[in-house]
DNA sequence: CGATTGCTTGACCCCCATCAATCCTCGTGG
DNA sequence: CCACGAGGATTGATGGGGGTCAAGCAATCG
């Protein structure tokens, strides 16, 4: 069982506020958890009895849409918190977390972030921000949702993966989706996704070797996802 | 200028849980402002010093997507705050807000609500929570606007209406609104909207009298909302 | 080495974005 | 009181996007 105070994921995330006091303590209280590709973190609905800290891998959050399909609202990885706002606020998650990859976790349990609201200033405004910025990430997806093309949402999507996840030395997207769950991001059939992948490849403005995608034509790509083309 | 003691709109929002000083305090530097029907309260990307309460009339929450058309991400009346989260985390909004119905609010100085934030934990909680519902808010909509087609979006869109905003005696829902802002929550082109109307109103779903609508057959509307038909 | 899961392509057709023209309605000024 | 203009509502025609079903292929795994 690692230590809070020597962990360099925790600088990530608003854990980075507490002090060396209340790291101590989380030590001694937290929990270590795997989690291999493809399980399931929680469940939507599910009454959370604490957060989430992702040490590594990667974690889609899922809800079921009435049609049955998968919506991929969020991707989480490295430093990320999963199901703060649930534990906060002490209601039932509206979403599913599942692995992307495989998964090592640590939990924290309720009482200790409702502590650390209560004592630590700095955590709750750190909390605050956190939150904001979810607020803003989903605004900003929900217009791009009802507001662009496929072509244009998958373009996005494809630029967010590489911003957010980095890519390998021979230049292919780190992040190796199937084309079902792009399909769930762009929220779209996964038909479509390979239709317009295959076509994005065409046009020479990503490369497809496989599963494994590349970015050539970055400006044409930004293009693309603004609809200007 | 009245009393923030005895606001009645005060008990919807967090500000419920503020103390009788924090009030008597807060009366004294809260100022009071009128909004014309289609005045703009704020811009998106401007910086705010403080929250706006509603105290009466209804306002939209807008962002301007890429292909130059405005899309409602919110709708927000008597008893929400505006602005909370940027000026919580300190950082500019993302979105603009325009009256839709003349309005009446009180803005409140952002060094308040930190100061009240940093003192009265009730008020801290309370604001994850409200919080956390603009979350929970977002991403339904999300996966709304992704997965549904136009037909379940507007009925779903019109069943909000009634539930957020009432309806008057003779059955019409209250909030009027013009066919293109509701073309700019479904997301959509406002012939789509007039087109899609004028269908539920054959199918005797809903009753169009001028821009007035009154839901007739709910049931079905939760259906087609649902995509089940 | 079968079997399950994921990938790809084709065909079909409906939904919806877009452009254009007309009608309606309401507020304003003469 | 009426004319007129502007913004909103409506209808039509058209074409492309993308959803869906079906079938075949590749890859991964027990």
């Amino acid at each position: 069982m690692s230590k809070c105070e020597q962990c360099i994921v925790r600088q990530l995330n608003s854990l980075k506020t507490l002090t060396k006091e209340e790291l101590s303590h989380l030590t001694s209280c937290k929990g270590d958890q795997i989690f291999k590709k493809g399980e399931r973190i929680f469940e939507e609905g599910e009454h959370l009895k604490g957060v989430y800290c992702i040490k590594s891998g990667v974690c889609k959050l899922v809800k079921l849409s009435a049609n049955g399909k998968d919506q991929i609202v969020k991707l989480t990885t490295k430093g990320d918190l999963l199901g703060e706002r649930s534990t906060l606020s002490n209601e039932p998650t509206n979403l599913s977390a599942v692995a992307v990859t495989d998964m090592e976790v640590c939990f924290i349990p309720q009482v200790e972030i409702i502590n650390a609201v209560s004592t630590n200033a700095n955590f709750t405004i750190d909390m605050f921000k956190s939150m904001g910025k979810s607020i803003r990430h989903s605004d900003d997806l929900l217009v791009n949702m009802s507001q662009k093309t496929m072509k244009a949402r998958l373009a996005a999507t494809l630029l967010m993966l590489e911003d957010d996840f980095g890519k390998e030395s021979d230049g292919s997207l780190s992040l190796v989706l199937t084309r079902e769950e792009v399909a769930g991001i762009v929220g779209t059939a996964t038909e479509s996704v390979i239709r317009l992948l295959s076509q994005f490849g065409k046009d020479k403005i990503i490369k497809l070797d496989g599963k494994h995608i590349s970015i050539l034509d970055y400006d044409m790509l930004r293009m693309v996802s603004d609809g200007l083309d």
